[in-house]
DNA sequence: CCGCAATACA
DNA sequence: TGTA
DNA sequence: GCGG
């Protein structure tokens, strides 16, 4: 999202970079094409275990850091996998000459470099005992030799410097003049950002005071000046002029951008104490523009008048315990509660819904309220580094595969379009292979939390679905898709935002698209089905609008492909400020 | 003039 | 109303 | 605020 301010202090360091006159390098560094190779002995398998090791292997899977392809022949192989731990034995499946000259592992490496991020060292994971050595002098850990064996810096090297750049090069049709975001690249970072950020500014205002299509038409000018390719100036203006978006009033904002090297407008926004305050308030979980504005009017203008309101800290939680949580519990002060429970009538007094919906199992996870979203601030304003994000991945792909073995997981959202800070971590998970209606996957979801919870990871849970009475009123497949919304903290960290998708197998790859991102992508992905394919998109699925015939992807590109697209690589969805 | 992404859940 |  |  926006780039938060540290609220608190005054300071109103525009720290923006100014106009830019650095080149981006275009060639964007795209590796050679480092996919390793691998062959899979399917002896000593169960049918099972050798689906889940085709899973990840195949769906080059969790971040692009490790990009993996089978191979039918063990002669290309970089590296073999096996169960098997006798000469005997494998000689009936490879020639033994070739095995000395391979990495011959099991499979543990490839779940165990799955989960750290990176391919390990195969010293620990050698499948016969007599061929350790050969093993590790041909393991494809780390860098070729230079043998710093990735040990001490363990979640990094690799990794780090591989995601932001990006892999296969972007689709040729892609047009910085199409009146959709999915159809254009738009790099984190542009090179008329400055501009981008001063009209963010006049954006995000209309959106704290609730003049969503104004909001729409700066997020739609937004997008189209960063995938514009050249630095703007007098003479670009008849082309920019030109663009969709652009209109009228984007092109007189432009104008006085380029005269006076700012907006006047964004200026006197961002100078507001209106609109510090919306902003700041806005970064209470659960507190949304209408909240914020109720706030103000109620005369709160800092966070210390907020705690005031809300009832300030201590507050014993020793009632807290009582009640239950979705019965209403008049917390706080009279009038302003966090988006909350707004049971009509109607329910209240009917039993009709499963009285209780399984509750989740025996400590309750906490829930959050306007004083534990209080409490959680200071944590949760602060943004997450790359290098953490990864880390709290590999922590929860560990427990995944102690609940499900052989599920495959991504990370998703602002993280892997490349930004260096996330506001959160955003995981897909599924299980591609195996099963038609994900049955791998139902209630995976609580059973996965739980145990984060047990184990102290998983501090709260706002949100949680995935528990089905025999409601029949369900349209579409939207139980394809399973979320858990928590907080999550690393033993003595800081505590985070998680949010955790399941996906059924088929609904796995337009899950991955549609938590990629960035918002005005997706937004343009769903107009762009809609207006010129007949199709709609989401993240649960692509239908045909005709017969509602369900179209399932298998692959992301072939996502892009179904809905008639170029390929867009993750690190030019960038579409929003 | 009308539509602008999408929609279940708390 | 807020959330992804 | 803009596109159709
Ligand atoms: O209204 C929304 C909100 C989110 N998303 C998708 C796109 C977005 O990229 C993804 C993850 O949402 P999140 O709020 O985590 O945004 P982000 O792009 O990951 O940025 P941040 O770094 O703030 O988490 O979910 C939508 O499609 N519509
Ligand atoms: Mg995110
Ligand atoms: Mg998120």
């Amino acid at each position: 999202m926006s780039p938060r301010k540290r609220s608190r202090s005054s300071s109103i360091s525009s720290s923006d970079s100014q106009p830019r006159k650095r080149q981006r390098s275009s060639s964007d560094g795209s590796e050679p094409d480092k996919r390793l190779k691998v062959y899979i002995v399917q002896a000593k398998l169960s049918a099972d275990e050798v689906a889940s090791l085709y899973a990840l292997v195949d769906h080059h899977s969790v971040n692009e850091s490790l990009d993996f392809e089978l191979t039918p022949s063990p002669r290309d192989a970089d590296v073999i996998v096996t169960a098997v731990h006798m000469r005997k034995r494998l000689e009936r499946h490879i020639d033994w000459a070739l095995a000395k000259e391979k990495p011959i592992v099991t499979p543990d490496w490839l779940f165990n470099s799955v989960s750290a991020g990176e391919l390990l060292p195969c010293g620990k994971f050698a499948a016969l005992s007599e061929l350790h050595d050969e093993t590790v002098h041909n393991c494809p850990d780390g860098d070729d030799d230079s043998d710093t064996a990735a040990s001490s810096p363990p979640t990094d090297s690799l990794l780090h410097l591989r995601s932001p750049s990006q892999e296969p090069a972007a689709s040729a049709d892609l047009d910085w003049k199409s009146r959709y975001a999915c159809c254009r690249a738009s790099p984190l970072v542009c090179v008329n950002q400055h501009l981008v950020s001063r009209l963010a500014i006049i954006r995000r205002s209309r959106e704290l005071e609730d003049d969503k299509i104004s909001a729409l038409s700066y997020d739609h000018a937004i997008g189209m000046i960063k995938s514009y390719p050249y630095e703007l100036t007098e003479d670009r203006l008849n082309e920019v002029n030109s663009l969709p978006h652009i209109g009228p009033k984007m092109i007189s904002r432009i104008e006085e951008y380029l005269d006076n090297g700012d907006i006047e407008e964004a200026e006197t926004i961002a100078n507001s104490q209106r609109y510090q305050s919306l902003e700041a308030f806005t970064d209470l979980y659960g507190v949304g523009a209408t909240t914020a504005r109720k706030l103000y009017a109620a005369g709160c203008r800092t966070f210390e008048d907020v705690e005031r309101y809300y009832g300030v800290s201590y507050e014993d939680e020793a009632e807290e315990e009582a009640d239950l949580d979705d019965g209403l519990k008049t917390e706080e002060t009279d009038d302003l509660h966090l988006a909350s429970q707004h049971n009509d009538r109607a329910s209240q007094h009917n039993d009709r819904k499963p009285p209780r919906p399984l509750r989740f199992a025996k400590p309750k996870i906490p829930s959050i309220t306007p004083r534990v979203a209080l409490d959680l601030r200071d944590d949760l304003d602060q943004r997450i580094p790359r290098e953490e994000v990864q880390e709290i991945f590999a922590v929860i792909v560990r427990e995944l595969n102690a609940v499900r073995p052989g599920c495959v997981a991504t990370i998703v959202g602002g993280y892997r379009r490349g930004k260096s800070l996330s506001g959160d971590v955003d995981i897909v998970i599924g299980h591609p292979n195996l099963s038609p209606t994900g049955k791998q996957v139902k209630g995976l979801s609580s059973r996965l939390v739980e145990r984060l919870y047990e184990r102290g990871l998983v501090t709260h849970l706002m949100y949680l679905s995935g528990f089905h009475a025999p409601d029949v009123t369900r349209a579409a497949h939207w139980d394809a898709l399973e979320k858990a919304l928590t907080v999550f903290v690393l033993p003595g960290g800081v505590r985070r935002r998680v949010d955790l998708i399941f996906a059924a197998p088929e609904a796995y790859w337009t899950a991955v698209v549609g938590w990629t991102g960035s918002k005005t992508f997706e937004r343009d992905l769903r107009r762009w089905a809609a207006e010129q394919k007949e199709l709609k998109f989401d993240s649960t699925g692509l239908t045909r609008r005709s017969n509602g015939e369900l179209l399932v992807p298998t692959s992301e590109e072939d996502v892009f492909r179904l809905l008639g697209l170029g390929w867009v690589p993750p690190t030019l969805r960038n579409a929003d400020a």
